[in-house]
DNA sequence: CGCCGAGTTGACCATGTTCAAGGTGGGTGG
DNA sequence: CCACCCACCTTGAACATGGTCAACTCGGCG
């Protein structure tokens, strides 16, 4: 039961892009989760905030687990507009990538610890391992669902729905008490939800108004009524 | 240098969601494409136009490649409104699932012939045939890297710009002679883009005023300035 | 204290949606 | 073979949501 949440080695907190419970392909059985390949080969990164790790077309080299910190990863348009895909915390993996270069930029949120691993090793690896392979075919597969989920929230919802909708995803991963701590600025959560930071803005505002949440600091959401807010994300 | 087009037993044409050349991984020598696990235990299925081949929540059991047809990937909130995540042609895998239930419903938009593949039988074979994993892991990671492009489109992009990626993305895969023949019905389209049908339309209507396109026929579209359409679509 | 970046608020505006009406074309049955 | 039908598509006008632009506030820090 407990295994499962070893898939990866990490702290147990669930990722960001939830990985469901027992969401290993194909199942594996306790025992095996002590193979554990993907801490062996890493080495400790520090990355000071706004710094990039990599960049969309640089070749891709590493792959990472975060330890410490929020990472963000975006495309950008020619012309600036970004759009944040997902934000990584302590236990998720990143920079898989299916050709040579990456198709993603990643940068720190805040100051961010990670494990970079040399793509080719663990490539070599996984051929002989098949836990391993199974362990990142798992990482992929949870990032798949969470950018499906994304796609969604972008296409098909409402200012008032994204807002709740990453309230609530981000309370899972941050909510002490009841209370959000926000590792990003106003700007990075417009580009995550595909709004402007003057929307972002006048929904919170609208949300406290409403008393599903109040707003200490600009950084600390206290969630007042989360089934509200949990119906509101739908 | 041509075996790396056979990743995935399939027609050699590039899939919706465009793997990239040499987009294997681990990379793969030319010798090893032959033993092609997927081909052995598929069985051949069809579908009609609007039935649903596996839907959301459904306990994953198969999985399934594209022979011919197209089939479309969508969620839908619980108020009905719908958003397509791609459209699947010949040669595209789709199915995988991180857990043991689908996260997404695939619907037939046409008559379509797949072959459905027990998730069991090659879950097992995977665990010993690391080609097969590399195999499933790079199909993961194309509809991943789809899936990023895709939120960037409907987070950042306006009505013009999200139609001329549909058109130059649909192109690719469906164009005889610089005339694109549409599998989809407008509303497919508007909820692959997260527009409404009426939307969709207009702007189709005031690009052929532009002398961008031509529409011959309601499922006609023929590209008459590709290179400020691909302008358009940034 | 004053500056500066981040956030908020307001007024106006643009893009895309909604609602409603009309057109088109492919298939069916008389 | 033609008429009708129905689903699909187009078009128009009013509307709403969210974006833009600009002013102002707040809080941390030199």
């Amino acid at each position: 039961m407990a295994a499962h949440a070893a898939v990866l080695p990490s702290p147990s907190r669930a990722p960001l892009w939830s990985m469901p419970p027992g969401a290993v392909w194909p199942t594996l059985g306790p025992e095996e989760t002590e193979t554990d390949a993907l801490r062996a080969p890493g080495t400790v990164q520090h990355f000071a905030q706004d710094r990039r790790i990599f960049a969309d077309g640089d070749p891709a080299e590493h792959f990472y687990r975060m330890v410490s910190g929020v990472v963000r990863a975006c495309k950008f348009l020619s012309d600036g507009r970004r759009q944040i895909e997902a934000f990584y915390v302590a236990g998720d993996v990143f920079g898989l990538e299916a050709g040579t270069h990456y198709s993603i930029s990643a940068e720190a949120v805040n100051n961010s610890m990670v494990v970079a691993f040399r793509r080719k090793a663990v490539e070599a690896l996984a051929r002989k391992d098949t836990l391993l392979s199974c362990q990142l075919m798992t990482a992929m597969m949870g990032a798949l669902d969470h950018a499906r989920r994304h796609s969604l929230l972008l296409g098909r919802r409402g200012a008032v729905e994204k807002v709740a909708s990453f309230l609530t995803e981000w309370a899972r991963q941050s909510a002490v008490a009841g209370t959000i701590h926000l590792a990003m600025t106003r700007q990075d959560i417009a580009d995550y939800l595909g709004l402007t930071i003057e929307t972002v803005s006048r929904t919170l505002t609208q949300m406290e108004r409403d008393r599903l949440i109040a707003l200490p600091g600009t950084r600390q959401i206290r969630l007042c009524n989360r089934a509200a807010l949990a119906d509101l994300a739908a």
